[in-house]
DNA sequence: TGACAAACGGAATCTTACTTCCGTATATTG
DNA sequence: CAATATACGGAAGTAAGATTCCGTTTGTCA
């Protein structure tokens, strides 16, 4: 598609891709610790390759994060469809949860656990924010939740339910968590 | 007051308490990126006396953690002492979170960022958790909370609160994360 | 098919911390 | 005030990983 595409030589193309399959599943299982060597030998090339698409380990983790988090802007504007302005701002909530599920990596960028990771992505974030602050807005204006919230809260609290999920993985006790969260966000605080 | 103390040379016990006293500081600001050459400096002894008096750093890093988290029994039993019951379950959430800010190491170790840090403190653990537990059953027991709350929440909801705190250091932040928490405690789910 | 630019592989290099070691200095004790 | 056990300092040793480099291989194009 980009120029940079175009002219990738076809081996080097599919190499590009195995590189970032191996990564992701790599990354989604053992977070940042991932070597760049074992996603190579996963990949089934050797380290210098990767390093010929991606010039830091950095840059590839970053990207594994960005291709993610793009998925959210598409949940919030799922959501942001129903017309139920509770139903929606718990949709927004539960969604993007399970957006992170299963993704180790992701989960610890949620946490901000290294703030390099969100650095070039913020073109993301702003298509995810617009959405999710009408959402809220919504939701709020309508009653349907406390008066205060915004979308501050938004990160905040998803921060801790993903932390949870990191720490306590299998499922089960960050539902509980979201339950509390969502909970907690009835009208008269 | 134990034999070992009994036993050490005044200039080492006097070195002991300064390496303990800088490694907490540093500790707190700068969680476990600390590095053992500067804990020295601060200090002021050489690299060779902090490992005459901690093996390892894990061992250092985790005597901080265990004299701070020892404060949590004591906040326990103190919030206990409250008559009303709803109450006690507020000022245990606040009082720990409050005893958590301002140490960023110690709140990475909440948030079980390196769960070596826990090894080794499960008697400080017990501690806590035995009037934390009564404190959680008889609000659960005088309907004052949520009835499937349980003591494995706290944990749970310290984790989420100590992140916001450990990623927007401050104040304002997670004192919000802990108001809309302590709704979500409120009984009819 | 032959020439050549583009890619590849992975050993070697660099970097960053932790940890060890041992010659030197100092507190303690009779 | 020795004699001696303790403790000290910090250079050197290791280890773990990221990154570079360059000789070799492979796709592309005329």
């Amino acid at each position: 598609m980009t120029s940079i595409e175009r002219t990738l030589r076809a081996d080097a193309r599919r190499n590009r891709e195995k590189i970032f399959a191996a990564a992701r599943e790599l990354f989604a299982r053992e977070g940042e610790l991932v070597q760049i060597e074992e996603i190579a030998a996963h990949a089934g090339v050797g380290i210098g390759t990767v390093y010929r698409h991606f010039p830091t380990k950095q840059a590839l983790l970053t990207e594994m994060v960005r291709t993610r988090f793009s998925r959210f802007a598409e949940i919030a504007i799922e959501c942001e469809e129903m017309e139920d302005p509770h139903e929606a701002v718990t949709c927004l909530f539960r969604r993007s949860a399970e957006e992170v599920e299963g993704d180790a990596g992701f989960q610890l960028a949620m946490m901000g656990s290294d703030q390099l990771h969100w650095e070039g992505i913020e073109q993301e974030k702003a298509a995810f924010a617009a959405p999710a602050t009408r959402i809220i807005d919504r939701a709020v204006a309508a009653g349907a939740v406390r008066e205060d919230l915004t979308f501050g809260d938004f990160p905040m609290l998803m921060c801790g339910i993903t932390s949870t999920m990191y720490y306590s993985p299998g499922g089960a006790e960050w539902r509980r968590h979201l339950d509390l969260i969502l909970a907690g966000l009835r009208p008269g605080s």
